[in-house]
DNA sequence: TATGAATGAGGTTTCATTCAT
DNA sequence: TATGAATGAAACCTCATTCAT
């Protein structure tokens, strides 16, 4: 029996695959435009930053990003919501973790400053100053996420003994993020070893209190 | 016999006062001016902030503000100059004080803190991020020598034996900056004694650290 | 008998005299402006000054030159109105003389490159290249009777047999004023007695044809 | 068995020819627009003249000219190195000419003054007042050069002997140049005919002199 | 009369964005 | 999909001019 529509079926299928195969790559050629924002806003600040800066990161002409982000804030938003993602997510996983609280925030502390150096993204992620409101208002819930988990481990090491009980875990998830992002500019251009140190030293002062 | 006051000598002293009292005058204006830059950089950001919106707190046009500043970087550069002498020179005051370091330190926080939030100046004198190269340098030297003011006072509270014999004066000083600077979002809508709260318990970390 | 009436007019006089004596002053501060005036818009071309930089040449504000100047556009009339008065005048005097006529256009040449030099306004008089309508005018009208007289000292030696008895008077005085005005640039900064070479120069070219 | 030709390489000669193409089109615009600079900036003077005179002779608006043009100023000294070059080489292209040189003086002068005519240009090329530093300099070495040419032709007649053997190059080349350039408001509105008999005037007039 | 503050028009330039190709 | 031309809004800044003092 001759299959005919087997053949329709077949160029479908392969239409849908091409179709998928095509998402794919889009999707990965957005990414890449997304980090190349990420990168460019780091360096210069948004309103510093033209899309031409951006475009030549990735060796193409300014209005070949419009095919992929509709604008110069909605790649703002992108940049600050996959930074939230990953830091709200590695946050996350130490929370997710049962060791003793001290040695989770010795991690934390470490991942974190470790981030804010490699993703180069603190800068929106904590630094709403002048941004378009849309945009802080996106980033504000983000950031105000991420603090609420700090509190949270601080909160579980009081209870659990591991820390000292008169500790006020919104004060201390506010004193560790400011000491985190109030240095980056001291710490973003060390190695890796380096910023470990530091970040040794900024979880023994948080440790050390009281 | 007495003489009356010669009159030449009244007039030339009337000029001379008239001269100075316009000179005091324009000096104020420009005061103001710089003083309202500074906010509005502050609260937008170099880049964001336009002449417009200057002049608008004045309530004057833009072409006006070129009586009193030179141009958009020069005003900044002079807000940068002012607000690192604030700064600095409180700081200074702080450490020719002869109390033990611990009571110097609780004020000199509370005081960097409400300067922060009362000057609006903390971003351009500890956020260089994009600013035009000069201005960034003329920032540097304040931001340098403020921290090392803070260094001496931390290395004076350790040979004093006021701190801990093993306190690191350059890390300390880096800790508590990044504290106060990194968390003025947080407090600088804040009453006065909400933030001398907030500084308190800032000072109390880095008292306890070790 | 006494004679009061004589000392209201002594004071009338006196009082007309003193206005006479401020009008003649105001006259003379007047001639220093378009004379300030003049120096400026010669070395850097009508549009390129700026009242600032007449002011200046004053040692004054350019708002006080309103009170004796309606614009600078009638400022730039003014400076024509009088160096086309000193070349045409100077002109005129050159064909009241009835010495030969080469020997008057010698020195008619070399009056010409000397004031071109001296008085700094060739460039007004001559070029009124993007200069406002109503000056153009004005300096359309000078130069036009500056030109005839020129033709008519032509005119006359030829007439006269002094001159080639196919000479031009038209062409010959487009020439020589070419030639003067087309080379300022060469000779303005040079000395009296160089220039005077030059016209010299100039003058047998024009004397020498045909 | 002929093979018909690639399919591969007529692709690749057509992408070359294409970006040929496109950059073939870019320039002719590019040219257009120094062509319409040159215009405006004769017609005005370059400081009277703005953008939007330049970009409404193309009925563009002044934004668009940045795509070709870095800034006023580049444009202007784009104008004046065209104009020298097209004046420098037809200058050359004389002195290679081995016909007398009186010959070849009299077509040179045509030529220059139809090309003051035509190219509008003359007012960059030779009046350098009040124009940006860099512009002069440019300027500068052309016309120097230009001057030179005109030196050299005047020096190889009078060795010749076709001109006086009394011939001061140097100052022959300041008459004509002058001439040529100083009545240029006088012919560059008439005929082509009519600027060739005044070119033939001036021509003997150079030619008669001693 | 001269000053200094302020204005408003206009200039050059930048840049996000759109659109035809 | 990427390009390059073009736009239009808005920015910084200049400057002739006015006005109160």
């Amino acid at each position: 029996m001759t299959q005919p529509p087997s053949q329709s079926k077949k160029i479908s299928q392969t239409r849908a695959l091409g179709s998928e195969y095509k998402t794919q790559k889009r999707d990965q050629r957005r990414e890449k435009i997304i980090n190349a924002a990420a990168a460019v806003f780091a360096e210069k600040g948004f309103h510093n930053s033209t899309l031409k800066n951006i475009a030549d990161h990735l060796g193409v002409l300014p209005a070949a990003l419009y095919h992929y982000v509709e604008s110069k804030e909605a790649a703002l938003i992108e940049v600050c919501r996959r930074s939230g993602e990953i830091f709200n997510q590695t946050m996350k996983d130490h929370l997710s973790d049962d060791r003793p609280v001290p040695e989770i925030l010795r991690d934390a502390v470490r991942d974190h400053m470790q981030n804010n150096r490699r993703e180069l993204v603190y800068s929106f992620a904590f630094r709403p100053q002048g941004l378009p409101d849309e945009s802080v208002r996106e980033m504000g819930l983000i950031a105000q996420e991420y603090q609420c988990l700090w509190e949270s481990l601080f909160d579980r090491g009081m209870k659990a003994g591991d820390l000292a009980s008169n500790t006020d875990p919104h004060m201390s998830a506010i004193a560790i993020l400011a000491m985190m992002n109030g240095s980056v500019e001291y710490y973003s251009g060390k190695t890796e070893a380096e910023i470990n140190k530091i970040a040794n030293h900024f979880t023994d002062i948080i440790l050390g209190a009281f």
